[in-house]
DNA sequence: TTTAGCCTAAGATAACGTGC
DNA sequence: GCACGTTATCTTAGGCTAAA
């Protein structure tokens, strides 16, 4: 038993699928077969039961894994410590994020107070996070809707209205809320398909009784400022993205009607042990999120207090 | 509704190559 | 020689469809 055959049979165990395995393992399908078969001969037990073209981790594979889940864990922990009194330590955290204004900022804040630890950071849309996570690829992300998934855990963070960006020229300009029915002949500019954003306004059109007449689909999000702008349609926009607009151009409205609000989440994959770097820096976020969501409700109703409870901070407690 | 035939997907096996 | 990989091929099971 050596610990590439542990390595193997934690993968498929996880997937319960030994060609997804390996292609997840970047190897051939047969050797993966081979790796599973010598294991189980070496140990004396079946760890699979083969259900006609089909594997499902039997008892014996149930009770394996959780002692090969520990053990790695345990010799990743001894890593750490090892290379901690080198004085090399430097951990890497990975994290995905759909496009967040705030984001760069947030992470430079935390490496300022903790410069020991490191960031692989990618953006992407729902859809690829979604499979990032499922392939373990990444430790954490932020996305909205949250991502369900098995073996992580998902808490939401930050509840933020969308509203209609408009040029200042547009016959609604001036109003305080629109309806969205409204803005049912508009042309609009939206996000592509996959992104999260996308799927909820145009669910919330949907709910307005009308399908979105979208003439400009977008990837970066950065754009859909600078298309307003000049004229090419109408856009959603979520309150954190226009807080900090000074374009005297264009204009964001509330919708009065259906509620368009959004929630973003924190979604992290299970593990039989949190670092402390990867906990301090989940409880980070969740502060920044707690904070800006305070932000958000003083921008929306200075004075007053946002109705919407913040799940995150009251789960961290 | 049942059954036979075909297609496809998935895992296993055999033979062989490569590197240590 | 051995371990581990690959490709080619085989076996099996499940899904689909058409005919009875």
């Amino acid at each position: 038993m050596d610990l590439l055959q542990l390595k193997y049979f934690q993968t498929v165990a996880r997937r319960e699928h030994i060609t997804q395995a390996a292609k997840e393992l970047n190897i051939a399908q047969p050797s993966l077969s081979q790796t599973i078969a010598r294991l189980e001969d070496d140990l004396g037990v079946t760890l699979f039961d083969r259900l006609g073209r089909n594997i499902r981790l039997n008892e014996a594979g149930r009770i394996f894994l959780q002692h090969v889940e520990r053990a790695f864990s345990e010799l990743e922990k001894g890593k750490r410590e090892a290379v901690r009194i080198t004085g090399k330590y430097e951990e890497v955290i990975t994290v995905a994020s759909i496009h967040l204004p705030f984001v760069s900022e947030m992470l430079a804040s935390f490496v300022a107070k903790h410069p020991e630890t490191r960031f692989r950071f990618q953006q992407g849309c729902y859809n690829s996070m979604k499979q990032l996570l499922k392939d373990r690829e990444i430790d954490l992300c932020l996305s909205a809707p949250p991502i369900e998934l098995p073996n992580t855990t998902s808490i939401p963070l930050l509840s933020e209205e969308l509203r209609l960006l408009l040029p200042v020229s547009h016959r609604l300009a001036s109003r305080e809320s629109v309806h969205l029915i409204e803005v049912e002949k508009e042309a609009f500019i939206g996000l592509k398909a996959g992104f999260g954003l996308r799927d909820a306004t145009d669910e919330f059109c949907r709910k307005a009784g009308f399908t979105p007449n979208v003439i400009f689909e977008v990837e970066d999000p950065a754009l859909l400022h600078k298309l307003v702008r000049a004229g090419i349609g109408i856009a959603f926009i979520p309150a954190l993205w226009d807080m900090d607009n000074t374009d005297p151009a264009t204009v964001a409205v509330r919708i009065a009607d259906p509620n368009c609000f959004r929630t973003i989440s924190l979604t992290w994959l299970e593990r039989q042990e949190l670092s402390p770097s990867f906990e301090r820096f989940r409880i980070y976020v969740i502060e920044y999120f707690h904070k800006l969501q305070q932000r958000l409700a003083s921008a929306a109703s200075p004075g007053g207090e946002h109705p919407r409870s913040i799940i995150g901070l009251e789960r961290l407690k």
